[in-house]
RNA sequence: GGAGAGCUGGCCGAGCGGUCGAAGGCGUCUGAUUCGAAAUCAGAUGUACUCGUGAGGGUACCGUGGGUUCGAAUCCCACGCUCUCCGCCA
């Protein structure tokens, strides 16, 4: 969420921030004016009756004998004050929340150093690591590759759960298993990540806090619990109140919901191995084969709490993080600086860290990083205390600082279907078998190939 | 599934119609003491909104929403969340 202040003060700004995204909603940006307009008006005409009921009720306690003729008489001329404070604060709350939903649905302004341009089409490719591998005969893709090996059982994934679920056997399970693993080792003891495990069910409220809801309710999976259940067969307006989460984004970055760090905590990194639940909605005839789209992945997420000041830097170490397992694997991708139109809702700068897949002659997007700024922090009430700098020392002030919005940030460090799938795809041979590279050998009990 | 308890400031925890933004403790900060530190003593220490150039003023917040009342952290209702015990279960 942006801040609301600011983005009413300098409304022709924001308008012409997000009309580099391609938002651009002139009957919105009138409706944001004139709320925040009404809302000053509505909060100074509430306090004031409010201030003038408090000091009423305050002079009625002062009187001692409440059963003089004073305090009954006192007492019917108060009367009616309380009914039309309520109605002020009534009318206060309902143009706040009206305003506060419209601010919800403004997505994040893109970072100056953000391209121009409202499609990938622009995008720009920062660097391209590595070499597309040489195979000298026509690659296969990883679907006839895993099956090949009999790492894939999409028939029976079918069967038990449906299309765009996946089954791995054997060594394909194996890889998985070895792949998350190599990427949670390399992040906690050679980035120095904190490791959690987190549920892989949230409460609407981490969704709001992460900018998932409210407009993205379709791409979730939600959870229909009993109690809600009965609540919406009732007549009753609440829904299901749980949710599978979309990316370990969610559970990870509200582990500080509602906190106020210290300031010498910072930065805070955190690696995450989750299960990720995507609904796919609207992505009917995508990437409908094998593993590259599926409702059910697993992914390894890193999530970082910086200071505003060092957010730049600690975006590009994060990608950074990420890129090191695609090097350890040996697998040649490119990083791709998002334009302003192809940012995600919250983001205010994005890279996304492509793979090469010969078997698609494609790269495809193994990794996404995007520093949020303080938009998540806002939404979730992240904050840390600044500690006590030289300026206040100098004046010989002893004022706390004042809590600050943390900046955000995270990652896929990596996705690990779709590292599974590039692995395949650059390492294939010619006769369907596949090497393994070095870094991953060690994980897989010493195998250096996969055979048929 | 059954029974019960609770939700108060950075944390713990008292308050149970007006004198309560809220005792006390912990933590933190400042000062005294010290060669320095620990210990001790004294003082300070919530968040947000709003008015004001400023100094400063006002308002809200004791899980959320509603009700009773001149007046609610305190009473009533609904909801949410957390926890405990029993049952079931990885």
């Amino acid at each position: 969420m942006l801040d609301l202040r600011e983005t009413t003060s300098d409304l022709d700004a924001v308008r012409a921030a997000l009309g580099r995204r391609g938002f651009t909603d002139d009957a919105l940006f009138a409706e944001l004016a004139s709320l925040a307009e009404k809302r000053r008006e509505v909060i100074q005409a509430r306090e004031s009756l409010q201030q003038e009921r408090n000091e009423a009720s305050q002079a009625m306690g002062r009187i001692a004998d409440k059963k003089s003729a004073e305090f009954q008489e006192k007492r019917e001329a108060l009367k009616g004050l309380g009914e039309r404070v309520k109605g002020l604060e009534a009318e206060a709350r309902d143009v706040e929340a009206r305003l506060g939903a419209l601010m919800l649905s403004l997505p994040n302004l893109p970072h100056e150093s953000t391209p121009e341009g409202l499609d990938e089409s622009a995008n720009v490719v920062l660097r391209t690591v590595g070499d597309k591998p040489e195979l000298g005969f026509e690659a296969k893709d990883h679907v006839a590759l895993a099956e090949g090996l009999g790492l894939l059982d999409l028939e029976r994934a079918r069967k038990i759960s449906g299309a765009r679920f996946v089954v791995l056997r054997g060594m394909g399970a194996r890889l998985e298993r070895a792949l998350a693993q190599l990427m949670l080792d390399v992040h906690v003891d050679a980035h120095g990540y904190d490791e959690v495990s987190v549920p892989s069910l949230v409460k609407d409220a981490s969704l709001l806090g992460t900018s998932q809801l409210p407009k993205f309710e379709d791409d979730l999976f939600k959870i229909a619990r009993h109690e809600a259940l009965e609540a919406v067969q009732d007549g009753d307006e609440r829904g299901p109140d749980l949710y599978l989460i979309p990316t370990g984004e969610v559970p990870v970055t509200n582990l500080h919901a509602d906190e106020i760090l210290d300031a010498a905590s910072l930065p805070l990194g955190y690696v995450a191995r989750t299960q990720c639940f995507r609904s796919e909605a609207g992505s009917y005839g995508k990437d409908t084969r094998g593993m590259i789209r599926v409702h059910e992945f697993q992914k390894v997420e890193l999530v970082r709490f910086v200071h505003p000041e060092e957010a730049l830097e600690e975006h590009a170490l994060l990608v950074a993080h990420a890129e090191a397992i695609l090097q350890r694997l040996g697998l040649h991708y490119r990083a791709v600086e998002l334009c302003a139109g192809d940012l995600g809702f919250g983001a205010h700068k994005c890279i996304d860290l492509e793979v090469w897949l010969p078997g698609q002659q494609a790269y495809r997007e193994i990794s996404s990083c995007s520093w949020f700024g303080d938009f998540q922090a806002r939404r979730m009430k992240a904050r840390f205390r600044p500690a006590s700098d030289a300026a206040a020392k100098g004046s010989g002030g002893k004022k706390k600082p004042k809590p600050q919005l943390l900046h955000t940030i995270n990652g896929s460090g990596l996705a690990v279907g779709r590292t599974l799938v590039a692995l395949l795809e650059q390492y294939q041979r010619e006769d369907g078998s596949v090497a393994l590279p070095e870094a991953l050998q060690p994980y897989v009990g010493g195998r250096t190939e996969l055979t048929p």
